[in-house]
DNA sequence: GATGAATGAGCCTTCATTCAT
DNA sequence: TATGAATGAAGGCTCATTCAT
């Protein structure tokens, strides 16, 4: 299923190759995505790209399957569902979200700018699994979670996705602001504490 | 700042081409957008686009800078900022929003992409042009409002934020469920509804 | 159906144009012609090409067409059908063809390429017209030809075909040997001397 | 003159080389034929192609000087020049050339292929062997043949080369006919009985 | 000997931009 | 003003050939 020619590979140069092809696609959508760029970040001869991956379109896929397994592997899969609180596993959840982002940015962007595109038609199994981690990361949002804490006279099913939707987009705002810098020398901490805020906020007005 | 000699054309010439060039670049991004698409769709000669314009550059950016404007005029304005009640505020922005994406789609389309894309380097009248649409947006969201509606547990500002999140969370969402569907051919009603009882539970949750 | 920005060329650019695709066509066949050569030779600029045609195969489907065209017009038209000795009239027939070579090298190089290679899937009309060719081409060789001139201890038919593929392997004996030498520059009367010797010899033998 | 290397090896991986590439070209033509192709199918490594063969065009050449050899000593010498009857010549010569083509498919192919394309400028000496193979299948051709049996109001060797020509037409015809179907399937009957039927309309016309 | 990864020139094609008319 | 023909750089991709292993 993937290219053994690439597999095959030492990982330093796969890696190279995958964080820049991630890269140049994350920035500029399929399309646009220039392969030329690519083997020049990742310093590679001209035809070995398609040597590995036979078609722009076949390196895209391979990434967006690299991307899935990597990220459930090493993001959603960490997430800890022993914690009933809904709130508090959110806080859990963009702890481990930022670990995985610090570690792999060009996959976490790289994702986000599939989902948003939807330039390519992808093949069904792919289509699938991307609505796969999908539906895997909400039940490691939802799963075993209280609905008792909740208020009594509000809808609990509401209130998952208000408070959902309110995250991503504090999250998202974040993630604007930081565009362009070097996430690792901005000092984290005060965004944190502003975080747990919100969360408080949060609990004081949806929990009982 | 505005190039005159696309200024001088009769109104409805200029509309056509604005449209032309809205949706093509709204569907398309910057780069992959065609001027060869939009002369044709605008029924002009290759070279009066540029004549007009100058460049692809440049036309875009003339884009941006209309579609403040009418976004200004057409949509903010007509906020009614006399409503102090924050969430019925969102209710009536979400209505005057609504109304205007149905006579500009193409506008909003358009400057969806360009929130989203940023594929351009925007020169800083721009980007601070967009920076005041939000501001001016904003203001038009939270002038005025009652703060004493809230509960008095919770810090204001923050709820203002998450509730503001929230919904946009849940329009975005329908945004999505819509994409490719002609939103002539849907059946609002039951949106709304939906909407109105997501409002109520912030309500219930976040005022007194 | 042929492509008017082409079309609307001046005839002697146009007729440049077609002459080095010709000849890059019939030198290379199909996949191996190089529309990079065909440009440089027609002193167009890269890009060209593909407005007046679109594609590569788009131009070689429209050379067949042209070449077709002319050859019935400027060749296969000009038999004289009235002659009916079969032999006498192939002689008549091999001296329009050479008038024809002579003023189009590059069309009959071609069209013979396209006959033998047969590299492209060519739509239906075009084989179509390619069969027709041939069809017209036997029906000028054939029309009101008088069977009663040959021996009667012999299948007229089969007589007929042996005499063309005699005379077809004496012209592409001569083919071979003026190959690369200008046509021009050769003095071709022995050659038609010799052509009418041949002639003589089938006539002894084939007739009463 | 031939690469020692390749020479080296067991004759079974030499046919297996050999046949590939045979076959490659003379399905594709030279620039057209796939190194990598002749690699898959021969079984060899894609270096080790050109440690033989140094370059395509080595290996063409090569293929063209064993093409000759093994025509000159499996088809050419096999014919019976004690039959002093030229269109019975001509008919033994069909037969053995039908069965060297059943023995070896691709070795006829390739060098019809050659004789067509000329799509490389070949070294004199290989320019040389491809003629000599042409005037040693003349000289198998006429050697030995009875003048007396042609008429005596007609030129012998005109008659001769009329004759060879007709059937060399007759049998293009019918390699045109078989192209692209398995010629182990066709019933050849009918048509050796056709072919007979011509070599009598010959006979009647030419023979006393 | 043997492999196949690596290279880079060249392929067809697109497209913003210019310019003669 | 207005047109659209003309340009050439850049796009994705192929392939003979080389070379480290």
């Amino acid at each position: 299923m993937t290219p053994p020619t690439f597999n095959n590979l030492d990982e330093t140069k796969q890696k190279r190759i995958l964080n820049a092809a991630l890269q140049e696609f994350a920035e500029n959508g399929y399309e646009q995505a220039s392969t030329n760029q690519i083997v020049k970040h990742a310093g590679i001869g001209k035809g070995m790209l398609f040597y590995y991956f036979k078609s722009k379109k076949e390196l895209y896929q391979y990434l967006i399957d690299y991307a899935i397994n990597i990220m459930t592997k090493e993001f959603l899969s960490l997430i800890d569902v022993s914690e009933p609180d809904f709130i508090d596993r959110l806080r859990q959840i963009a702890s481990v979200k930022l670990k995985f982002f610090n570690e792999n940015p060009s996959v976490t962007n790289f994702i986000g700018s599939v989902y948003l595109a939807d330039e390519v038609k992808l093949p069904v199994h792919l289509q699938k699994q991307l609505t796969d981690l999908q539906s895997y990361g909400y039940s490691m949002l939802y799963e075993n979670i209280d609905p008792t804490l909740f208020r009594d006279d509000i809808n609990v099913d509401k209130a998952f996705r208000l408070i959902r939707w309110s995250i991503e987009g504090y999250q998202n705002e974040l993630t604007n602001e930081f565009k362009g810098k070097q996430i690792a020398s901005v000092d984290l901490d005060p965004y944190w504490e502003e975080f747990y805020e919100y969360l408080d906020v949060l609990k004081t007005s949806f929990y009982k």
